[in-house]
DNA sequence: GTAGTCTAGGAAAGGGCTTTCCTGATACGC
DNA sequence: GCGTATCAGGAAAGCCCTTTCCTAGACTAC
């Protein structure tokens, strides 16, 4: 391990000398002894040692990002616009897998302090856990009791600035395209229940069918893993309950596809038989087939957003930014089978 | 920032006992201590600096992984398994995204050297480019020199431990599955020619070609970005070329997605007009319609191999562990719309 | 020629933690 | 009851770097 000093001693100079050199200090150096320095630097192939630097100067140029997968293409996505903007500002990202435990989350905020990160982006659904919601929020607190930032990509409990998808209205967005279809039989592939994610696109579900004064029956709502297997095991469980279903709402696109797939084994019509939307818009959802019917969530703009808000000075008060969805109409989505007549208007 | 020092004063105590307390050390400590300082552990809310810790013992327990993107699924199942043993070994994994640039690489090590990484795992291609092989090389020499371990997926030309997947024999099994379907006029739809898995799975067509007597000429082969719209790209100019084509081989299974979705937009059926394979067997690849025809490499398999090697002592000489393909016959291989009479045999 | 102003480079003090070495106290053996 | 082994806890050195403060020399100005 070669150290400064060895730098020194082998260019004949002092220490200082070679940490100004090395770290580019504003403090002028003749040009003599950089270019000695410099040549032992190759020499001995000296790196500086980052955690020395750190504990010296205590500046701050690492960020955190707590998903719960990166190879889920919604974090994936998100982290790619987080990426790029921290690359820009010169930022070492370490992106940490909490795969959903809150456990391993708080693990990962504590190793986060530890690293003097600066800041911390939480990406992802919450959990409808007071208790955990609790210790976690504590944890935050100590981190921005001593300049950490934090920031949360949905997850509406914790306090920071936040980037927030619009879940509820996203799902008010695409349960109104499918009632306007003039489906009535609609079932929903749900992410499990107790996340936030979950909570907000059902109550934006529930509230287009408010409006048309219909309900969402408990018996048509499935809750699975929000995976494409989930997807799928949701659309048998549901088919096999109520074989009049004409349209079913999915969660998320990775579920739509586990839907898809069973349709398509079951020899059912996409959407000449049933109707399948998704949501979030991930990039496979124009290349299915049926394409897909679904909400667009702009992902890596959220990413962007969201450690652009965490590098920024804080404010006063937390922010909190709302991230527009869009409807984006496919193939997927067509009317129920047996046309009824059109609503009265 | 509370420090060990403030704990220590707080509970009156020696910063030698806090720490001993903190870090699990081997030393005993009377149980009325003990809970003395956790009790003021938990008031600070006191975590220990991960730096001055790394600084004081230099022992190493985080990994970097350097990956052309997290995003791509081909990394992102990569990542999966290594993420997956490095957490059950307590190592922090950091990921680095080169997006295919060399001097973000030479950074991305650099920088990896100076956390003091126990080890740095490169995924993907090489690059057909010997002099900034030769600099990384250097620079990767010098990590191993003080102890740093390396191991390489693909990237045969680099020294180290090494997870190699089979490029080549996927190569030949793949295109060998194509002519056997009876196909004459194949297009390739090729990822960028600098890397060297595009070589290696090039030879691998080549060599099926070769032994049955044909080639694959280089007008029937276009380069583009190892992306979907690369794919995609590909598609249209080798069709637009050479429409008597019947058969598309992509260098992946994202690129394969592209061909689809041109084809389909098209109106040209797969496999009844045109046969597309890919290759990775991505999990996406059974859900496309039709499901695509593909080589399996036991990506998240091949990431947990090569952490597990980086982990381990190393050996005289570097290993080189082959990760199998295996073929994956799915709808988007068929036999050419023409059939010819089956190979004599 | 002397005083005063710059300048380049070095000495040394941290930064927060671990760990070796040491001390003082208790327990043990005879 | 004395010497020795054992043990809990503290003092202090060291990990590698940055940066403030100082010094010595080279200039300028009168």
């Amino acid at each position: 391990m070669t150290t400064l000093a060895d730098v020194a001693r082998q260019a004949g100079v002092s220490p200082a000398t070679v940490s100004r050199i090395v770290s580019g200090s504003s403090k002028a150096v003749s040009d003599e002894l950089r270019e000695r320095v410099l040549k032992v630097v190759e020499e001995l192939q000296y790196v500086p040692n980052a955690h020395a630097q750190l504990l010296a100067r205590s500046d701050r140029t690492t960020v955190g990002v707590i998903v719960h997968d990166v190879s889920d293409p919604y974090f994936a996505e998100i982290t790619r616009g987080l990426q790029r903007v921290a690359s820009e500002r010169g930022r070492l990202v370490i992106i940490c897998n909490s795969y959903r435990d809150p456990e391993r989350e708080l693990a990962y905020v504590e190793l986060l302090r530890a690293q003097q990160a600066e800041a911390i982006i939480l990406a992802g659904s919450g959990y409808l856990d007071p208790a955990f919601t609790k210790t976690l929020t504590a944890q935050l607190a100590a981190f921005t009791a001593t300049g950490g930032r934090v920031t949360v990509v949905g997850r509406h409990e914790l306090v920071g600035d936040a980037v927030l998808p619009a879940n509820e209205e996203g799902g008010h967005l695409i349960a109104s395209a499918v009632f306007d279809a003039g489906h009535r039989h609609v079932g929903v592939l749900a992410s499990p229940a107790g996340l936030t994610t979950t909570a907000d696109r059902l109550a934006g579900f529930r509230r287009a069918a408010k409006e048309r004064r219909r309900t969402i029956p408990t018996r048509r709502i499935h809750y699975a893993s929000f995976d494409r297997d989930g997807g799928a095991a949701a659309t048998v469980a549901l088919l096999d309950a109520d074989p009049q279903l004409t349209a079913l709402i999915a969660m998320n696109d990775t579920m739509a596809t586990g839907a898809l797939a069973v349709l398509r084994e079951r020899g059912i019509s996409v959407p000449g038989d049933i109707s399948v939307v998704g949501f979030d818009d991930m990039p496979i959802a124009r290349d299915l087939t049926p394409s897909l019917t679904t909400v667009r969530l702009p992902l890596v703009d959220i990413g962007a957003r969201a450690i652009t808000l965490a590098l920024e000075d804080p404010h006063r008060t937390p922010r909190r930014e709302m991230a527009p969805v869009e409807l984006v109409m496919r193939e997927s989505l067509g009317p129920p089978p047996t046309t009824r007549a059109p609503k009265k208007v």
